[in-house]
RNA sequence: GCCCACGUAGCUCAGUCGGUAGAGCACUUCCUUGGUAAGGAAGAGGUCAUCGGUUCAAUUCCGAUCGUGGGCUCCA
């Protein structure tokens, strides 16, 4: 018998017999309600099951609770498991293949020969009800990974067998509560009982490991929390988030809407949505002309030919729409950069002509698999505010500075937060691997001089060069991509573009292509979400909605709106033969930003009665200063960052 | 493109175990002139997504197509 050991536990030393397990430590340490809120034990980074034996060098050991960013995971991937337990018991058919905790949940993913029906669904979460009831141990065995493929292959679990055999490591570990064992890493809770709080939510097709070559498994999806509190808040989370949805407040607000007859993924822009998208285009443009852009236009469709030239024929075809005219095929264009290259090349640029930046708000079309449209987020046909800048090799890193300055300006108007991801070369690409490094390289720079953390997104950049994606969210904390940048060095070698340097010999210009708010479509979308719908008062649709208390009123109140009219505010007024509390509603439903009431006390005082879209009541002011009070707000979100902006 | 679910009035949804449909809101007209989130009455409005099949009879059952939603794969 060996001597025990001494342990920290919650700052006090505990003496522990030599093969104690870490419950036996922790719960010398903790009191007995903390002991029982464990899921995990954790010594330095490493978190272990707590009935793992304590680790040789372990000197001090703590307690995770199911509440915490690392019991959360486990929990969820301990219910992952429940889950397949109850999925083995009802339908022994059903082959197993993987299980992780995911962002708010987990899901399985099972090969079985019929769909899982939301019956089954029901079926399977009442018996992860009962499997909880019966507090069952989750049970670590560790063993060599040809017992463990013995075991699988004798249960036909081959997506198993499969997975051990690609691991090629001579152990692997087993987890099994009740009659159900997987392959798994772990850590686990260490019973089924403390996985109280759960809900299957949805069914859905999932191809084995990712690849659309491979079967296509059934992934069950389920969200899991610490507490049924917990679980309770989240659902009213999506619930609340469904409120915001850009598709229900499109309808709503009378913004956009999709039809049938036009087509899947294709816009029909109302005039509210229109006016808003009208004014964040100005408001572009305007911005671009500050920061040296020069606006461009090309056509719709160009010549098939070009696209071969390009490169988009080879590699983007499939996402393409053709047409024919006069036995001559065109393209419609998916990007822009086409005719960019060939204004560029019109006319010899000296290098003192660049950078060339080309700016155009092009609207482009490609034909995305029909299962991954998505409301404003995911369409087929949208405008890019599209750029193209063209310099020296010697500039790319003050062009790229640019940019990002560029999109964060554009964000804290918006007062978005984003993350940002440098994705490198794919395997269906062009071009040379040391200018793929040196632009990657140089896009990495620019994100670090500007001091802005970013990911890695191996092997995901474009086929003609690597970028700087910026991914903003939506209501349901979806990532969308908006702005990026993307270098590109082999399209001005593929049309010859050049410029004559201080030498006078003909050098290749690289090139950028980027984008801020991305497609104004998507950008729409988010935007709808960000705010509920709410516009900023610069956005705002309509601005002011005059109110009359009754028709005594309208002739002061037409005065009313000519005055604001003038003044370059978007009002309009309200006359219905309605009561007052019937139209403030209406005003408010509809996230007017002002509401300005007129009854008689502001007929004779010849002003108006304010009142904001939050609610508050801002009481009687004179006409002059009601305009100066909405004009006042629209420019406030240009202020924190020094920028002013208009729409007139 | 693939898997699952869905498609009834402008919107939100009932309903028909096969016998051509109903509510609330919105809309139109009338009454009401009412001070900060819904005043009242009447009226109008639907080839039950589309096309085919089964049937005496299909909005309902079956199939295809189109579209929508949740995922997978792919992308702004």
């Amino acid at each position: 018998m060996q001597p025990a050991r001494q342990i920290e536990v919650a700052g006090q030393q505990v003496s522990v017999e030599a093969g104690a397990t870490c419950a036996d430590a922790l719960k010398l340490g903790l009191s007995g309600k903390q002991f029982k809120n464990a899921v995990l034990a954790r010594c330095n980074d490493t978190l272990l099951d707590l009935a793992a034996p304590i680790p040789a060098d372990c000197a001090e050991l703590s307690a995770v609770s199911a509440d915490t960013p690392e019991g959360l995971v486990v929990i969820r991937h301990s219910t992952a498991h429940l889950m397949a337990e109850a999925v083995k018991k009802l339908f022994p058919a059903a082959k197993v293949t993987i299980g992780p905790a995911v962002e708010n949940g987990f899901y399985y993913d099972f090969d079985f020969e019929r769909p899982f029906t939301p019956e089954d669904l029901e079926a399977i979460e009442a018996e992860m009800v009962r499997s909880v009831g019966a507090d069952k141990p989750f049970a670590c065995e560790v063993m060599t990974s040809a017992e463990a493929r013995e075991r699988f292959a004798a249960q036909g679990e081959t997506y198993k067998v499969e997975l051990i055999d690609d691991l090629a490591v001579p152990t692997v570990s087993v987890y099994t509560q009740g009659a159900f064992s997987d392959l798994c890493r772990g850590p686990h809770v260490p019973r089924t009982g403390l996985l109280k709080a759960f809900k299957l939510t949805s069914v859905a097709g999932a191809y084995w490991r990712g690849d659309e070559k491979n079967p296509q498994l059934q992934r069950i999806y389920g969200t899991a929390w610490a507490s049924p509190k917990e679980l309770k808040q989240y659902l009213d989370r999506l619930e609340e988030a469904k409120k915001r949805d850009h598709r229900k407040l499109g309808v709503a607000l009378d913004l956009f809407s999709f039809h049938e007859d036009v087509g899947g993924g294709m816009v029909l822009w109302h005039p509210n949505g229109a006016l808003v998208r009208a004014i964040l285009e100005d408001f572009e443009r305007k911005e671009h002309l500050k920061r040296g852009y020069q606006f461009v236009q090309g056509p719709l469709i160009l010549k098939r030919e070009l696209w071969e030239k390009s490169g988009h024929y080879d590699n983007y075809r499939e996402n393409m729409y053709f047409t024919e005219i006069d036995e001559q095929a065109y393209g419609i264009k998916p990007m822009n950069c086409l005719s960019h290259m060939l204004i560029y090349k019109s006319r010899l640029k000296s290098y003192r002509d660049l950078p060339q930046r080309y700016f155009e708000l092009g609207v482009v079309h490609r034909h995305e698999k029909s299962g991954v449209l998505h409301g404003l987020l995911r369409v087929r046909s949208f405008t890019q505010d599209d750029a193209h800048i063209l310099c020296r090799p010697d500039q790319l890193r003050e062009e790229i500075i640019g940019v990002i300055r560029f999109v964060r300006d554009v964000m804290d108007i918006f007062c978005f937060d984003f993350e940002a991801e440098i994705s490198t070369r794919p395997e269906k690409s062009i071009g040379a691997d040391e200018d793929w490094e040196r632009a990657t390289d140089a896009l990495k720079d620019a994100l670090e001089h500007m001091g802005m953390p970013y990911g890695i997104n191996a092997g995901d950049g474009a086929f003609y060069g690597p970028k700087i994606d910026i991914k903003i969210k939506d209501a349901l904390e979806r990532r969308w991509q908006c702005a990026t940048v993307q270098c590109d060095f082999t399209l001005p070698e593929r049309f010859d573009l050049s410029y004559v340097g201080e030498d006078g010999a003909r050098h290749r210009p690289v090139m950028l292509h980027r984008v801020i708010l991305g497609s104004i479509e998507r950008f729409m979308g988010v935007l709808i979400e960000h705010f509920s719908g709410a516009f900023p008062v610069w956005l705002a649709p309509t601005q002011a909605r005059i109110l009359t208390v009754t028709d005594a009123q309208n002739g002061h109140a037409e005065k009313v709106l000519r005055f604001l009219q003038e003044q370059g505010i978007r009002a309009e007024a309200d006359l219905r033969n309605e009561k007052l509390g019937y139209k403030v509603r209406e005003a408010q439903l509809d996230r007017i930003p002002y509401m300005l009431i007129v009854g008689d006390k502001e007929v004779e005082a010849d002003g108006v009665n304010v009142r904001v879209r939050g609610g508050a009541d801002v009481g009687f002011v004179p006409l002059v200063e009601a305009a100066r009070i909405v004009r006042e707000a629209a420019q406030e979100p240009f202020k924190r960052g020094g920028m002013s902006y208009s729409f007139s």
